[in-house]
DNA sequence: TTTTGTGAACTAGTTCACAGCT
DNA sequence: AGCTGTGAACTAGTTCACAAAA
């Protein structure tokens, strides 16, 4: 056997991008948008023009998933639409659990972007008994995380969010991925750990205003890239 | 002159990646964890080791903004902190303004994240006349939107934050970028358009979730892709 | 003719691996 | 010996450009 000098056997690889779900998500509300003012056909250019986006992109982002559209004319806004919600999983309601009931958690927990997008807000939780039978400004009532695998176990929560300060967040993370939880959004900001399988986002307000206070201090320098959607 | 076809002249590209800054944050953070455990002294494989980062990576990174190491040695900690609080433009206060004080905007005005990485919570506005003049459950007042160009030209604001719903969103940003507003950070469901010159980072929760939802929805059929700090 | 869907070409970003310094 | 800083190799992601379909 000619020993091949540390030649690399790949894995399959993911074949989509680590991006493409969330330009899906992007796509879609495009396509609601367009719904709404009465368009009943678009295609990849036109998308593309009136929301700044790149039709080749657009055509690739789909492709992954299906063909969904018509040569020669494009795409049915509402045949899209709905293609687009079942491959984002959007098809069937969808439970959050808050745990964390600061300012952040309870403002998240009234926040209707969520109800808007389709997201039912589950529970609010705290191990604070101060805060727990309180409730919300608008009226989420506050739980004692005790009771969260509970309500995990009964199989409402399909994503955890994590609005609690940064040293318990590991430790609140470890919990609910015990009870079953796949995915986590978190607000906390620091490096939680999990096992395979289970998808983690961050949202990292202070990370996203650092990347600011570096443009403008490095001003024109390092810098006239174009500003990404995401 | 020899017709060469489409042959494209490239602009010197901009070296950095995109998300440099956002590691650079990361670093930061690290450091401060470090020095707050007394340790004077790290490297990039101990970095990488301790926060589960990427020791090359790590060099890169830094690489392109100066040698800030000792080689055999590694990085004084808090001397490396100080060169990255200098290279994201945190050695100087930094003061932001929020734009919209509904449940959002007010969490995000008494959200202690902002205070503890060092920047000043300017001023809150608000356009509905029934908020101007009460306050955040923290004790930060509303102003009317139309003192913002005030505020704003007497240069208090680096950034501004927008917590307005997505339909007035570009209205909104349009009349900050007017007043020499040069970073935006934005909370709202709607992609902005700004001039060149102006750096926008979106916060877009419903992206984040319908991203968790589709890798759930897809569960591991696209997905063994290690979950990214980004 | 128009626009999709897609291989091929290209660009950006990451990781390797090692020369060079301490 | 150990670790940085960096070109080179590699991988991922994007855009081009065109054959195929309506």
């Amino acid at each position: 056997m000619p020993a091949r000098k540390k030649k690399k056997q790949r894995a399959p690889a993911y074949a989509v991008s680590e991006f493409t779900p969330a330009r899906l998500s992007i796509y879609l509300r495009c396509l609601k948008d367009l719904e709404k003012s009465g368009v009943k056909t678009t295609s990849s250019r036109d998308l593309a023009e009136r929301y700044h986006l790149n039709a080749a992109q657009i055509r690739k982002d789909l492709a992954y998933f299906g063909a969904f559209g018509v040569r020669g004319v494009g795409y049915y806004t509402s045949d899209l639409k709905a293609h687009l919600r079942g491959i984002l999983g959007l098809d069937r309601p969808l439970g959050i659990a808050i745990v964390g009931a600061g300012n952040l958690g309870r403002a998240l927990a009234d926040y209707q972007g969520f109800h808007q997008a389709g997201f039912q807000i589950v529970a609010l939780f705290d191990n604070d008994p101060d805060r727990v039978g309180r409730q919300s400004r608008g009226g989420v009532v506050i739980r004692h995380s005790d009771e969260l695998p509970d309500v995990a176990r009964a199989g409402d929560i399909d994503v955890a969010v994590i609005a609690v300060p940064a040293p318990v967040a590991q430790a609140v993370v470890d919990s609910i991925v015990a009870t079953g939880v796949k995915a986590i959004l978190n607000f906390s900001p620091s490096a939680i750990k999990v096992p395979a399988g289970v998808k983690v986002k961050n949202v990292e307000f202070t990370i996203s205003l650092e990347s600011l206070s570096f443009f403008l201090a490095q001003g024109s320098k390092a810098n006239a890239a174009p500003n990404k959607i995401l």
